[in-house]
DNA sequence: TCTATAGGTAAGTCATGGCTTACGGAATAA
DNA sequence: TTATTCCGTAAGCCATGACTTACCTATAGA
């Protein structure tokens, strides 16, 4: 799955803190609306974002939904900024040596 | 720096695209226009984003403004999702080992 | 079956921000 | 100094999306 979803989808901050929470562990979202200052219906939004983007799973218990982070999404977009890292320092130190741009 | 900001100044698709041509090589603002379908100030208010990130550095030459990315930036985020990816992981095994959410 | 619980969906509002054109400022060349 | 190049900033337009309330579905228990 791309990785350009995934950092879209992280960039709003209530989806990013939605997100870290799940990371803490799996959770219901009645549970995570419960402590945060939006509405469950906005919490259902952005876990259904974060999983169309790859970075969560839903499991059904009941009449509960329970999410959690899906570890192949975060890998995804680990191993991107390793890529990123290595091209960036690779142009970082070319600039010092070469000189010319 | 708070790494929230970076993420969120990655999340455009233009402006990525910006971040990651210049990953590839510093550049001056009217190159990347040069290359991009949207228009030099537009090119500027991105850089200049990315540059309160703190993902990207500028130089001057001449009338020239050479931008580069900042290896720091990259670095932060890239050790955010890895300290990610581990609580990520071990929230998911603990998920398959206890069972309770 | 009836009720309660849990949550996804629809529709609408409103602020954010990405883009444009127009303009101003700084550094080189003549 | 005058002109040219390169670029940042201002102001405005308009689409995107984050959030809300209202409504509907589905599962569990009595």
């Amino acid at each position: 799955m791309a990785y350009g979803i995934k950092i879209e989808a992280l960039a709003p901050p209530t989806r990013r803190a939605i997100f870290e929470r799940l990371a803490a562990g799996p959770s219901a979202v009645g549970a995570l609306a419960a402590g945060l200052p939006v509405s469950r219906p906005a919490v259902s939004q952005h876990l259904k974002a974060l999983k169309d983007a790859g970075l969560v799973v839903e499991t059904r218990r009941g009449t509960a939904r329970i999410y959690s982070v899906d570890p192949k999404g975060v890998a995804e977009l680990r191993d991107y900024f390793d890529r990123f890292w290595d091209v960036a320092l690779d142009a970082y130190k070319r600039s010092l040596e070469g000189g010319d741009a």
